[in-house]
RNA sequence: CGGGGAAUAGCAUAGUGGUCUAGUGCGCCGGGCUGGGGGUCCGGAGAUCGGAGGUUCAAAUCCUCUUUCCCCGACCA
């Protein structure tokens, strides 16, 4: 389907909201993708929502490509009796939890109880091991101070993922599987993540990070010396440290960066309080091991914005683009439909511009913030000698119409 | 939660005691001229100036309280 400018909702505007300084939270609701009804609350408007799908699908792909990985979907709404199990209900209310009907229920934050919960009512045999389940779905953190527009915020999109094992070794195997789906996943959304070594948090002792580098990010890494590996600044503890000037090749290098995902261990420490417990070969029921592994769906279209955006919008990596093909037809001619039409035919999402009566400059700035990777235009070459301009971001060139795809 | 800033039409803003019957730009509705970087002209609709209380003959404007948003910090499984 030809998907046509003119029934699209979204209210492009020229000024960014007042007191929005993240050039995410401008850019993107600029361009009529988000809209924010509260602090760190996003509602995804049908160009958001576009973006926040295909990041979404390749999530979903990479995830379903790890070995007996399935998705499932959990519920937001957790009762407390699960977080009284494992402890973390004292910890975790005050701090990010929000709760409703009178404290008996919690939104949830994360789903380490409920997906064990569900694998001991599932699962108890070691021949149904390891076993990867994952959901898309809201997360609910009652974040002090939301910020930076869809870095920070106390609703939003998350993949999580969980791991169950019977041993180590499977786990390790499992462990560095992700962490190669992970980058994937980055390097077709258009970003370069460094992998980087982090600190355990309320799990273990370290966790692995994927972190991309930018200036507006809030964490600082220690970058190794090839440039392809990082550690957290939470677990190194004397930037003078020998051992630390070695791994960055002779001299400190640090960098700001956005955590886009990380990943961790948790050994038992959800299984035990939980029972979680097989059967393994010889009969005896032994408790297993468990992985987590979280990508902030959300967080990561905030991170293409800030990393991609310019003044004008942004141009959007291929695989994510809410639009392939953006067709503008500055001279009102019917060979613009039949391009969109044979770009459609072959499975592209082609918007095509057929609004009347806007200025071509007009037409331009609301394309800059739509952002499609390739961009057609009908204009004054077309005219002249039949000519369409093809630009893909910054390059320019001018194509006869059979030259096209 | 500490510190700083800000709330006026859908958006961005002007106005700091009487000239405000709240101005302008964008957007919106009707129409004209236009058409390569948010063009232009004409006509229109849209605001109880975040909320509550107070001071005053008079409050968008001064005072008190309150709510919300942004930024810095703390926090971030």
């Amino acid at each position: 389907m030809v998907h046509h400018q003119s029934q699209l909702l979204a209210t492009m505007r020229r000024e960014a909201p007042a007191g929005e300084t993240s050039k995410n939270a401008q850019i993107l609701m600029r361009g009529g993708y988000i809209q924010k009804p509260s602090a760190g609350v996003y509602t995804f408007l049908p160009l958001g929502l576009r973006v926040l799908k295909k990041v979404s699908q390749i999530v979903r792909e990479e995830m379903l490509s790890l070995p007996r990985t399935h998705e499932v979907l959990m519920p937001a709404l957790q009762p407390r009796e699960l977080w009284e199990q494992t402890g973390r209900w004292e910890e975790a209310i005050g701090d990010v939890m929000y709760t409703v009907d009178d404290n008996k229920l919690a939104l949830g934050p994360t789903h380490e109880e409920i997906v064990t919960d569900l694998f001991r009512q599932q699962v108890s045999s070691y021949k149904q091991l390891p076993l990867g389940l994952f959901q898309i779905q809201n997360k609910f953190r009652r974040e002090l101070r939301a910020k930076s527009g869809l870095l920070r915020g106390r609703e939003f999109l998350m993949k999580d993922l969980y791991s169950f094992h019977t041993d180590a070794k499977a786990q390790d195997e499992y462990y560095d599987e992700v962490a190669a789906a992970y980058l994937r996943v980055y390097n077709r959304c258009g970003l370069d993540a460094l992998l980087t070594k982090a600190a355990g948090g309320m799990f273990a002792k370290y966790s692995d990070e994927f972190q991309v580098l930018c200036e507006t990010g809030e964490d600082t890494v220690y970058l190794r010396a090839d440039g392809r590996e990082a550690r957290n600044e939470e677990i190194v503890e004397d930037s003078s440290s020998s051992e630390l000037i070695e791994y960055c090749g002779g001299e400190v290098r640090t960098a700001k960066a956005i955590e886009v995902g990380n990943i961790f261990r948790l050994g038992t420490k959800f299984s035990k309080p939980l029972d979680a417990l097989v059967t393994d070969e010889e009969g005896n029921r032994i408790e297993i091991l468990m992985g987590c592994y979280g990508i902030g769906i959300s967080r990561v279209i905030g991170t293409v914005v800030e990393v991609l955006g310019t003044d004008r919008g942004i141009t959007w990596p291929e695989e994510i683009a809410p639009f392939d093909a953006h067709v503008i037809d500055l001279v009102g001619t019917p060979e613009a439909l039949s391009l969109a039409e044979r770009i459609d035919a072959i499975g592209k999402d082609i918007l095509l511009d057929d609004r009347e009566g806007l200025s071509a400059g007009e037409r331009f700035a609301e394309g800059d913030l739509i952002g499609a990777p390739v961009r057609y235009v009908f204009g004054k070459s077309f005219t002249a000698d039949g000519t369409v301009e093809v630009r893909r971001g910054t390059e320019v060139s001018f194509k006869k119409l059979e030259e096209i795809q």
